[in-house]
DNA sequence: GTCTATACGCTGATAGAC
DNA sequence: GTCTATCAGCGTATAGAC
């Protein structure tokens, strides 16, 4: 259903449309990503995208239209993640290895989009706030009920709040999108290197798995 | 030095400055929180400081100089809090968990505070770049060897990277102030209760000190 | 020092030619 | 469908009265 790119000629009605708002979509995620909503002009995005200023109008109306359009692309794939790998089919250590190191990628390959959505929830997500309390609340309520079914198992701690532990799961991956200028400053680099992101999902990983899991599943890496 | 407050007659030159330099601080921190740099508006800060537009103006120049002015006072104090509790005076565990309350307690009294921070690196940084590539720095390299030290009492597992370890308290912690919103959408409240900030507490809490406290420091709580 | 009135630039949006 | 030219409103900054 979703055939994308390749310019052909403009005999059916509507076909390079598709190349075009995908171009503009991905233009909007970076110009906004940067420089946030009121930050972002439609002329820059334009000319990232490679078009007139007035043809982002006349495919998504007005700016505010354009954001939310952009958000909800990468609200969609955002809750892919958590779908594949916090689920009760796999068990606990493989679940948080395989959702952390998910996480990890996507602020690596798509730092915009999280910074995008960073400064959305900083405004207090005017656009998205009926989406939070509604399609993410519901999503989250399922992610407990998978870290039931593993703390019955006896493969996680019994004593983790669940929603308190997305939230600082959260804030630990996200943070190496969003605050990633303030890392390079600290660590004299211009950019994260490939170390920098093994160091970092290492790190991430000891501090999740050696406290939600349970002594008895971990004997190797005690090394200290 | 800093005798605050009081507005005296205007007989010594410069004394209601004190005052109202205040109070325009105290706004463009909440404004600027909220909004960040470019949906802020000088005519808010005016209005919600209680003073005509130009004022702003003549006490600070330029929005970007007030801008600065109130993300240096932010990052002042910022640092005490490292200074304090990462210490090698005290053990790991008290460091780390005096450490994590205070974070915590920041991001729960002045969460503008932390969303201006957000809403600047989010950007890039642009005003405060040289700070975090100098100060910053400066004192993150502190806070390594201060961990370097409880390392060699054996107060903290040797395989932890100082930098990242700090990146991820940095996230955990800030992320209840910037993602509030989003929080309160999840749990379906208006605001955070007072047992979310406890429980918030305690699960950062026990993430950090189960992973990076070795095992023979902790007995009492391994209850599953 | 304080405040009102205003100038100027920038940006979102659209009308209308092609 | 595509793009150029233009309008209208907002927001920073300042000039100048008090």
């Amino acid at each position: 259903m979703k055939q994308a790119d390749a310019p052909p000629p403009e005999a059916r009605t509507g076909i390079p449309r598709r190349a075009n708002t995908r171009q503009i979509l991905a233009a909007a995620e970076h110009v906004f990503g940067r420089h946030g909503f009121h930050g972002a002009s439609m002329m820059e995005i334009a000319r990232e995208a490679g078009l007139p200023k007035a043809n982002i109008h006349y495919y998504f109306g007005t700016k505010e239209d354009l954001h939310r359009a952009v958000l909800e692309q990468i609200l969609a794939e955002w809750l892919q993640d958590a779908d594949t790998w916090l689920h009760p089919d796999i068990s606990a250590r493989t679940g948080f290895e395989g959702y952390i190191r998910a996480k990890m990628t996507f602020s690596r390959k798509r730092p915009d989009a999280s910074r995008l959505f960073a400064h959305e929830v900083l405004q207090g997500a005017p656009n998205i706030y009926p989406y939070l309390s509604t399609t993410l609340r519901d999503h989250v309520a399922g992610l407990a009920r998978t870290f039931d079914v593993w703390k019955a198992r006896g493969e996680m701690r019994v004593d983790v709040d669940a929603y308190h532990l997305m939230f600082s799961l959260w804030g630990m991956t996200q943070t190496y999108a969003d605050m990633s200028t303030q890392m390079c400053a600290v660590l004299s680099r211009t950019t994260l290197t490939a170390q920098d992101h093994d160091k970092s999902i290492e790190t991430i990983l000891m501090l999740i798995l050696d406290s939600c899991t349970p002594v008895a599943a971990r004997q190797t890496e005690t090394r200290s």
